[in-house]
DNA sequence: AAATATTTTGCATTAATTAGCAATATAAAC
DNA sequence: GTTTATATTGCTAATTAATGCAAAATATTT
């Protein structure tokens, strides 16, 4: 096999599996590992794939591994968006914290009038800077990592209310497990949300959909709508269609 | 796996769920959680999330508020230090909002382990920063303007707290008007917070001594510590020393 | 203050890389 | 078609990187 046959063959290998690792290319084409390396380095040089120790990465890897700020941020502030045509003048709305609503705060129109009730200290203050915009603050303990209330008193605040809407930023979504996150004490609010909420929208970007983390929140029947950056249509959502949810 | 695919793993959980466990990361993909670690620590150091005890999150989750333009900062840093020295380890610490309590939030050694219960966005942002402040929103509705939670929920919420000391920015100061501010619900809550703390230190920039605003929230007898950016010994402090403040 | 969990540290093991050298193959020159 | 120069390949030994393990030190929780 010549040298130029070998390094295209290197390169289809990782163009379709995204990575290699020497040994393996040294035993499907038969010639030792010193040699691959010494391709791996060219092909390298020439800037057509990434050496790592061990192997090699597709050139395409890096677009996802540098990336900005907030992650997926365009995916966040389609299902934001789509979320504002579900709030109307007047509605009383509990919400959660994360990114997807924190996006969604900012997006909501200037005009909007309603009242949102919240436990998130950073979407408390997105929600503030608008003019027609009524907030309540969920107030107890501060979980540190999520910037959310967190404990009894916060639960108990949030049984006493009857909201129109309940707004959550999911973690993970699965028709099996459910709607699942991974710490205690959020979990304790979300599910506090919503009970008392006559209508709960999840927010999600698809990538969290059929993933699911160590603690359940509930089951997808005690939720009623989802919304995703997909298509209504796309079959991705189909089971979660078929679970009885409405999508958005 | 190689090790880039690996970090790239992990950062891709980071980014979609806002925070991981080195333990789940560890068993889900198949590697000892000391390489787990080491690879949280790298990525940290390459500043693309951080580290926590446990696990890290994701960098963009946390930054919600930009230092914006403060007027006076140099004074009132100088007077949030002074406050600084007040704080006690163990000690609970009922607090307002305002540019100054901002300070001084962002002035409290790592070190510190107390509790701060606050109706102040913006300052329950900054204290939940610090690793070993226990942070205790008392929520109700947000004045816009301010902030801060106002309103009987939280007045009632306060009345049930006796913190040991209560740390409030003044608007305005004067030993005839006693101590004023200018908006109706924030007085309410001032009160309460004075009312139910052992001990209230005001803190305020020497510009606003001998100034007086319409709303009364209480005489200067009912306060105990007044910290300026002044000297203990300036004369323009006399009459608040007169008065039965201890000055700092 | 006791009990757990997590992190740090140093060390051992294995895998991967480098560098120099010899053997072989390829290309170019005669 | 030889011969000479150049490239390529595989091998060895020394070096470096990556990983896991265990004990000690820190944090965290109860």
């Amino acid at each position: 096999m010549l040298k130029k046959e070998r390094q295209a063959y290197i390169l289809h290998q990782v163009s379709l599996h995204n990575s290699v690792l020497s040994t393996d290319l040294s035993n499907s084409i038969n010639v030792s590992e010193d040699t691959i390396r010494r391709d791996l380095n060219e092909l390298a040089e020439t800037g057509k794939v990434i050496k790592v120790h061990g192997g090699a990465l597709s050139k395409s890897f890096n677009s996802f591994y540098l990336r900005s700020d907030v992650y997926n941020v365009d995916n966040k502030k389609i299902v934001a968006q789509k979320t504002v045509s579900l709030i109307k003048d007047g509605m009383f709305i509990l919400t959660g914290g994360g990114t997807t609503i924190i996006e969604l705060a900012r997006l909501l129109p200037e005009t909007l009038k309603a009242t949102f009730l919240t436990g998130s200290i950073p979407a408390a203050y997105e929600y503030a800077q608008h003019p027609n915009i009524e907030v309540i603050f969920i107030g107890d303990k501060i979980a540190k990592k999520s910037q959310i209330a967190v404990g009894g008193e916060a639960i108990s605040k949030i049984k006493a209310i009857k909201a129109d809407l309940c707004l959550l930023g999911v973690n993970a979504i699965d028709t099996a497990y459910g709607i699942t996150d991974n710490d205690w004490d959020v979990v304790q609010v979300k599910k506090a949300m919503i009970e008392a909420s006559t209508q709960t929208a999840l927010l999600s970007i698809s990538e969290k959909l059929n993933t699911h983390q160590r603690i359940k929140i509930c089951d997808l029947a005690d939720v009623d709508i989802l919304i995703t950056e997909l298509d209504k249509q796309d079959t991705i959502l189909e089971p979660f269609s078929k679970a009885g949810l409405t999508i958005f």
